[in-house]
Formats: structure tokens, sequence, C-alpha cells
DNA sequence: CAGTGGTCTAGACCACAAG
DNA sequence: TTGTGGTCTAGACCACTGG
């Protein structure tokens, strides 16, 4: 047994975060290899190891085997945003949560969607929009593109009272996807369906999901004038 | 020894996710104990905490002790994003980055900023402007706050050259932070800088930094027309 | 109170990559 | 080739919290 207090990786990473704050290992500077370290806090390697890949996933440092550690000379900071179901999102602030369907249709997608669908020519897709409202307010508009062919339960879904966001969250677990932001300039339809002005800024997540490296659906949301997404770093 | 092959916790982790996928451990549903699971795959508990707590990471399940590990019922998707240094943004695009230093002055922060930086009523400031350049275009307006007396160095920094996001990205380590994003119209000031036009839907961040509950800086860029932030998820 | 996850240990072997 | 991180083990104690 050890004759010092017990000392968690948590407490590693913190001087760790320390010594690199204050410069006492400068960016680029290689720091003491695991073993060194276990044996300065009085630990077993494994904590030290807990420690650093912390501090490596948080960009700060770099590791590599052989080469060993390394203070990142430009740090990339990385921010992680939950990004949960709308319903969840308005109802988190004290509002209630209403979907409206707009249009539901089988069509052929448009290149641009069909491209990240990763689908066929010719391959018919559910398209579905519709309006997120917050206390009757409108949100945010969803326009949706689903592959029946890879789910094909979405030809069966109300769609009226469950928002295709949520149903598909619910019912269809996906391997992976990606997501863009930008600001666009609200259209006259647009506008209409948003109750704002034409030309208002919009913000726009456009998010793609697929399984198998098979796309699933790509929805494109357009948020309501004011809308603003909030991350830590 | 065992007698079958080594099992990773990453495949005991695919193995987790293929069974919440399938339905096998449906939502909500409590899964066996880290015990249960380390005689099932042949393992070590702490192979199985390292997998679960990976999954747990993802939201996919929620652990609490004496609960257990649940499937989860609205799971919260994460995405996480990279926002490295401008300069190195517009580097990895193959374009020549420049700073352009508009404005660098001292002056007390309007309080909104003022309420960002943690700081008190009548504390100078160091308030400094400029744009960002991809290959001689714009790309980007810097607008951002320096707590002086939390960063007296910022004082004798030359911004010309290296840009405040940069320089301080190099020189201040910092613990904690908050990111946000939203759309908003280019102004004339911001329309003739960003040589866009007036009205002009442009994405904008606001971010601050702190250490040790003490403002250091907070800056808002405002990019050009269709500037788009990816992420994975 | 007691079940479950959270963490630590001391040791071992392995994978990778720098020299 | 060899140093370094990556991972696994078998066991232990602890912290939290549900019942």
């Amino acid at each position: 047994m050890r004759a010092g207090l017990q000392i968690s990786w948590q407490g590693i990473r913190d001087e760790v975060l320390r010594r690199i704050r204050t410069r006492e290992w400068p960016p680029g500077a290689r720091i003491p290899g695991e073993a060194d370290l276990a044996v300065e806090f009085g630990c077993a390697r494994a904590t030290v190891n807990r420690a650093l890949r912390e501090v490596a996933d948080s960009g700060l440092v770099e590791r590599r085997r052989k080469a060993g550690t390394r203070v990142s000379l430009h740090p990339v900071r990385k921010a992680t945003l939950d990004i949960p179901v709308i319903r969840k999102e308005i109802e988190a602030r004290g509002a209630r949560h209403d979907f409206s369907l707009i249009l539901r249709e089988e069509a052929e997608p448009p290149a641009r969607i069909r491209g990240r669908l990763l689908g066929t020519p010719g391959r018919a897709c559910l398209h579905v929009t519709g309006l997120h409202l917050a206390d009757g307010h409108p949100h945010a508009f969803e326009d949706r593109w689903i592959d029946i062919a890879a789910i094909p339960a979405a030809r069966d879904a109300d769609f009226t009272r469950c928002s295709p966001n949520e149903w598909l969250v619910q019912n269809i677990p996906f391997e992976g996807g990606d997501i863009s932001f930008a600001a666009t300039r609200a259209d006259a339809a647009m506008a209409q369906v948003l109750e704002c002005a034409e030309g208002d800024a919009l913000f726009v997540t456009e998010r793609s999901t697929w399984r198998n490296d098979r796309g699933l659906t790509t929805v494109r949301l357009s948020f309501a004038p004011g809308y603003r997404v909030h991350a830590g770093l």
C-alpha cells in the first residue's frame, strides 16, 4: 500500500492540464512517458493512461506509440453539441410542441438529395415536409427525404402527429451521419411558413444518416429567425 | 488462459450497438450488468466497462450505479466539431491566409460584452477588429474583446500580422469556454467589409473563454456568405 | 442496506513506428 | 530493433443510489 493519498485519474488530468497551461510543458514538448508519470504520481500506469487519454481526446496533446506524448502545437478545440429531438428541445424550454404535416409524397429526389442518400437514380423516396411549432409559433421547417427501400416501415408511418424527426429517432437506429450548419435568406415560401419576413436570415442545418454505408434519410431544418445553437468547448 | 480468441473493447462495443440496433435490447430496457457481460464475452469486467463507457458517452445508453445500464429512450445525438484556428482552416482548403487589422482600441466594453467576460464595470478592455482573408477575399470578420487585466501580454501583442484569433490560441491556454452559432443579416458596414450585399445571411459564431471562472476573451466571427460548418455524428 | 457501476492496481503482452 | 502507448486481466475497494 502507498503512504500518500489515493490520486484519481481526474487529479492527474488536472495536473497535466496545469503543466501545459503554465508552459512547464510548452507546446511541442514531449512529456514524460506513462511509466515515469506513474512513478511520479505514485499510481498505476493504467491510471496515468486514462488521464492522458482524456487530455488527448480534448486535443491538447498528441500521442503516438514510440514517439511518446507531445503537447499540441496547434490545439484544435473540439466542441461537443447535443442534438436533441426537436420536440424535446422545445419542451426543455417549457413550451408545447406540435408538428404540422405539410407535404407527403413519393417522388424521385433531385440529384443533390440523391447524392446525399447515396441512392441510385430511379429509386423512389418518401418526401415529407412539415412545421415544428413551439407554443403555436413556427419553430423550424423540416424538409426530409427518406429512402423507402432502406426504411420500408416509413411508408406506413403516421407523420401527422409524430414528426419524421421523432419517428426516425425512435424507430431507425443508425450508425453514422454528418451534419452541417449554414445561414440562408428566407425566400417567399419559407417566410410564409415560418411567419417571418422575406430575406430574413435563417439558421439551417442539414443532416444525413446512414447504416452500412447506405443512406437512410437526409433532412434540412430551417429555423425561425433568432434560433441559436450552443455548445461547450 | 481462455480458449477462444481475445476480444477487444471495440468488439464488445460493436456487439452492444448491434443489440441495441436490432432491438434485442429495446429502448428503455435494462441490459445485463457488467459482471454478467464479462462472463458472456469471456473477458474482464474492466473491458466491458470500457466498452459500455464509450456507448454511454455517445448517448445511446444511460448508466447509474445501482440502477444499472439502460438503453436511452430518447438518445441525444452528440456531434463533435473541430474548431481550428482560422488560418489553419483556410490553409487546409489550399488558400492563403491574411489578416487585416481594422481597429485596435482600449475601451470599456458594452454591457453585453462585459457580461460575457464576467468583468466588472469600469475595467478596461482591449477591443480588436479585423478581417480574415482567403486568397485575398473576405472570409470572416473578427470582433474581439480581451480583458487586459486577465491577459496583460495582449497589450504588447502585434495583431497586424498575427490575428488575435491565432495569438490567443498560441499564447493563452484556457480552461473552459462556450460557443454559439446563429444567422444574422449583414448590415451596411458588415456588407462593405465582407464585400457582400446588405441583408445577406451571415453565419455568425460567438465564443467566450475563461480560466478560473474569469473571463479572458469573447469574440464574434461573422463569416462571408456561403460559409458552412461540418461535423460528424 | 445491498446491488451496480466507477476506479485503481500490479502485472503482462502486444502493436506500432521511430531510429 | 526497441521504446512507447494500447489494451487486457483478475482482483479489490469504493461511491452512489434504488428499494
